[in-house]
DNA sequence: CAAAATAATGAAGTTGGTTCATTTTTAAAG
DNA sequence: CTTTAAAAATGAACCAACTTCATTATTTTG
């Protein structure tokens, strides 16, 4: 049985973080200050910075839960993808796109990808890092077994041509969540259009 | 002739966006305080805030001359480009590339993305999507007149391969600024693989 | 039970971008 | 040339929320 004071720093931790998530998604990561995510978490803010270094960091803690969710939602995918390579693509491309907007705001999305980019060598953009990085892999797997069951070209680059499609997808992601008024049908729609274009050139 | 205002105006702007310019390079976009900026430029502080809304937009400033040359090269490449598609894409990548660091370093790019992701909504974030999209139009074109020289197959669509082929670039442009050990080579070399390719699949 | 280790607390500090009331300069009018 | 009005320049003061850290409280260990 795991002692006393680590059943209290998990619980709080945990009261930390789903407080943090609400009050990001619900008045902005901006607006949701450290003193009102320790008030609703029943801590102190000198307890939160205990926990976590930056305010920028409980927000990477939020990011990471959804990616990690996507990434699992795409693994199960991956062992028995579609016919066919278009709708392939596009059911794992829906999968992370779907996933990725069920924890976090178009805003949350938007301080995070600004966070990494501005302190690449900090932790939560390592971080951010190696999830894009897995989410590549995943993508790069993907076109490798549909080449495996004869549905691509046999001279195709899966990893290169995994690279393309996954930084195209997620360059339109960034798009996306850049705009506000841009719905998640009209992302699905515009890469669904690239990916075919791409799938065409692909099929054998 | 322009009157004394005018001339008096076209000079601070000029001196400010120099010294703006300078001292984003030299002390990082952070340490280089507007107080320094406008006292190099020869003016007050309050003066630098009639002429630029916000420190963010004397960096955009700084991006869109980078970005204007960059367009402009391009365009002086499109007239004559490479009678091979690989290397047509080639030139044009390395052309962006290049040129893109004649003024500007990792860090403010890394500063002027962050902003512009940030703030969608801002006339920086505009600009910012606007000199993005003439980049992407520019690729765009390339694709379309090697495809009008019987260089890539009839069936290829220029417009979807194109926007794949510049959110790549703009994806692996993005990742090398993040990464401060990364070479101009190394990135190239990336880039090259990968529109190698595209390249194979699309020739007729 | 005592002593040491670990964790919680919250008031105070910090910082540089930004504002704006005032002053100065230029242009226009008579 | 004088007056009046418009435009531009100035810089001291403001601001606000993230973060720190000396102190207090709790848990664990011997």
């Amino acid at each position: 049985m795991t002692g006393l004071r680590a059943r209290q720093k998990a619980d709080k931790t945990d009261r930390m973080l789903q407080a943090a998530a609400r009050l990001f998604r619900d008045q902005g990561y901006e607006a949701a200050h450290i003193e009102d995510i320790a008030a609703a978490a029943e801590v102190s803010v000198g307890t939160f910075y205990n926990y976590f270094g930056t305010k920028g960091d409980v927000l990477l803690a939020c990011v990471s839960m959804e990616v990690e969710e996507v990434l699992a939602q795409g693994d199960a995918l991956l062992s028995r993808p579609p016919h066919d390579v278009a709708r392939a693509l596009e059911a794992l491309v829906g999968t992370y796109y779907t996933h990725s907007l069920v924890y976090l705001t178009k805003e949350m999305w938007r301080t995070a990808m600004a966070l990494s980019i501005e302190a690449p060598d900090s932790p939560f953009s390592s971080r951010y890092t190696t999830l894009d990085g897995l989410l590549c892999d995943q993508v790069c797997d993907l076109i490798g077994r549909l080449q495996g069951r004869g549905m691509i070209r046999p001279g195709v680059n899966p990893r290169a041509l995994g690279e393309v499609v996954f930084n195209n997808l997620n360059m339109m992601f960034t798009e996306f969540v850049r705009d506000d008024a841009m719905t998640l049908d009209t992302l699905l729609t515009s890469v669904a259009r690239q990916n075919g274009a791409l799938a065409d050139l692909m099929a054998p």
